[in-house]
DNA sequence: TGTACATCAGTGAACGCGCGTTCACTGATGTAC
DNA sequence: TGTACATCAGTGAACGCGCGTTCACTGATGTAC
């Protein structure tokens, strides 16, 4: 029985959580230290073995949140939108400026994807688990909309959506950093149809 | 005035950028450590100074070197085709299921682009320098291809390469591996007109 | 041609630092009576 | 209502290990004479 009040430790954890896939995203995997990620929590590095039992614990339970996240987004982005609109508001936010320029709190394919294979079996799991998720959100979205093969378009979509912003984030100049994200923009939408409805 | 063959200590330095550039794409920048690539070299790690000011330098000198090999690789499953066919072979092999499963031999962008926003600047700049250069090549194939507007096609070719290859990486089973593959594959011959001639 | 010397790529031990993890503790809160 | 006790989230110092870097050295090779 909790002498505390029992959701207090559930706090504290999440907000661990929150601070790690922060982390996770702007730092990578190697990147995120357990005393930053509870500092910047406002707490010791002591303590942290009262929420997770490893760092790669935490970290595949970051993994988890971010893709969270990552429903909690689209949910935001499609929101009473037929699904031509929605997806095409989606794919704007994903290709959008203030995406690219924030991974700490952006999609965790686009910043973390290229370290998985180098990570522990319980991560690449969440992982793949999240992004596979993510797809299957884009190929319920295009059966709506009556593509004949979802699956595949929504795979060859996210390949896009990661590609472009990986790329994009890596570009020295901002016009070529806006010209990739616009040209892939266009792309999907065009072998979308989602021109203009 | 070297007292050894003037090209000895050349030979040793490319061959310790190699072991560097595989160790990099396989293990990423901070999985890379100086002393395993110069065991890897079949060196000591003190040597290392010797050929390079700091692990950074030995870095970006790798990057160079990775890009360079995907000039290599271009011109090798291009060489004597027609723009189309050469492109065509060159998507299938970017695609295959061989360079997915070989990360520390393929495509740096692929297997690095998450963590550069996290590097140096000059590794940044060696980089960005060789992915636009993959880029200009893919649009100059798509010019002589007769493509409206090259640049944005490349570009968003670029993307869909990528992101397909990080994405099929991270899955766990192999069949869904091989979908995302094809599914680009597909996609990206389609709107390209590479389909069949 | 032969011998002494200079060079310098490479050796291997040692250094400091950061980071994950451990552990004895503290002090705020809730419970028992 | 008030006091003694139990709990346990969080503290902060210490640990060991890996890794980048330094440095005094070695020994193979080429040059000078």
């Amino acid at each position: 029985m909790a002498r505390y009040p029992s959701d207090r430790k559930q706090q504290t954890r999440e907000t661990v959580l929150r601070h790690a896939a922060n982390q996770l995203r702007a730092h990578g995997p190697e990147g995120v230290s357990v005393a930053a990620v509870m500092k910047d929590a406002g707490l010791t590095h002591g303590g942290f073995y009262a929420h997770f039992s490893s760092k790669d614990a935490m970290v595949a339970a970051a993994i988890e949140y971010m893709f969270g996240n990552v429903r909690d987004r689209w949910a935001h982005e499609t929101l009473d939108l037929d699904p031509a609109t929605g997806l095409a508001r989606y794919v704007d936010w994903y290709l959008s400026a203030a995406h690219r320029d924030a991974p700490a709190t952006g999609c965790p394919v686009a910043a973390l994807a290229a370290d998985m294979p180098r990570m522990s079996a319980k991560c690449r799991a969440a992982f793949a688990a999240g992004a596979q998720k993510m797809t299957a959100m884009f190929a319920q979205a295009l059966e709506r909309l009556g593509h004949r093969d979802p699956a595949a378009a929504a795979s060859s979509l996210a390949a896009e959506l990661v590609g472009a912003v990986s790329i994009a984030r890596l570009a020295t100049e901002p016009q070529r950093a806006d010209a990739i994200l616009a040209a892939s923009r266009r792309s999907i939408k065009q072998r979308l149809g989602l021109d203009a409805g």
